[in-house]
DNA sequence: AGTTACTTACTGACCGTTCAGTTAGTAACT
DNA sequence: AGTTACTAACTGAACGGTCAGTAAGTAACT
């Protein structure tokens, strides 16, 4: 028998191992939370053993953040993107953005995180400083400028910033936490596209000059 | 020195015992959370050991969902009484029942349960049920009560209530959650009675003929 | 003295982290 | 081209700390 047709028990792969840990880890993370995930089950999931992930990082939190600081923060920095080249009205800026957030997270595997940093920030204060300032924060400012710049071009009323972003984005957050939270109790589902289009509806309603 | 002077190291106290267990354990669940709470804090906490617990309680999940039914299923029933009686608008009786829900929830250690239960209904998925029908749906129910009841009487446009029934709770249960969650991360602090009013406001405003 | 509320000391399972050992891959030398 | 010596990616078992749950013993009260 050639030794070559034997496959091998695994292989050397430095440079994949990151990326796929990293993936393993968006799925069990965004599924259990941070405490409970065992970073076995990451493993398996990544087609490796436990050793093999602190060849990678330090520890459960260091692979937590380098998780947030490639999924969650691309997100914002491309809604930054969008709205300093986007042409059209703070309206149309606030729908896209909106709806945006909803198929880049809530439709996918990040819809999780979040939900979990709702959860936990309390017991991980580090975790909860850091995904404050590089998520919350920076997507709390970008809302802030659409506004901004709605009041400015006469399309919004003078309203309280700070409050209206809140307002903005708290049913979208919400829809994103419950959504995944309860999605095993709720026989009827959730019709989340007249969800959001009725918020955009009535949010710009209430908004508008 | 008579016996009856010495103050004994504990006391008997059966018929108080469950009660102060429970207050010490909405204490501790609603700042740690479910899996992350020590039945051992929880005892400490009540002037007990770990062991007095358990026979009271048949274990930790148990002891949980005395706690909910001591604590949130009386706020929704409150509510719930709250509307049968009311002599108002519906807009009234709207505002008359979130700023109520804040008041008994948000401003109370209650704020912690409905974090915990969006954080660890995955986990926990018994514990997920149960809250979900005897909290989440029973307070749905309510809340698009009183929207019927609006359109019924004319107040109202004729919107589809599932949906506007979640837009109507989910920038309170947002705030109640976000505010918990991220307290230690936030230096400016959150204008909740601005926040409240301004949601009030655009919700009726989107939502009246 | 008897009953039982309560404490104390214990068990067993779990999981993040570590590290000695194993094996895939590679380069040096025939 | 084939063998050998070496490197480092990866495994897997074990450690230490934690905590829900248990059971034997103790002290409050009747």
């Amino acid at each position: 028998m050639p030794r070559t047709l034997v496959k091998p028990r695994w292989r050397r792969r430095k440079n994949a191992r990151p990326e796929e840990i990293i993936s393993a880890a968006l799925e069990v993370f965004a599924d259990r939370g941070f405490a409970a995930t065992k970073l076995e089950d990451v493993a398996r999931r990544a087609g490796v053993t436990k050793g093999t992930i602190y060849l990678y990082f330090e520890n459960k939190e260091a692979l937590f953040k380098a998780l947030i600081r490639q999924t969650i923060v691309p997100v914002i920095a491309q809604g930054e993107e969008l709205a300093k080249s986007f042409p059209g009205s703070a309206r149309e800026l606030f729908e896209r953005l909106v709806r945006e957030y909803w198929r880049l997270v809530g439709e996918t595997s990040l819809v999780g995180i979040p939900k979990l940093m709702m959860a936990e920030a309390n017991n991980f204060p580090e975790l909860a400083r850091f995904y404050y300032e590089e998520v919350v924060t920076r997507g709390h400012r970008l809302m802030a400028s659409v506004i901004e710049r709605g009041i400015k071009a006469g399309e919004f009323r003078p309203v309280n910033v700070a409050v209206a972003t809140k307002l903005a984005m708290a049913p979208v957050m919400h829809a994103v936490i419950a959504r995944k939270a309860f999605s095993a109790c709720m026989p009827e589902g959730f019709d989340v596209g007249k969800y959001l289009d009725t918020h955009i509806d009535l949010y710009l309603h209430g908004i508008s000059k």
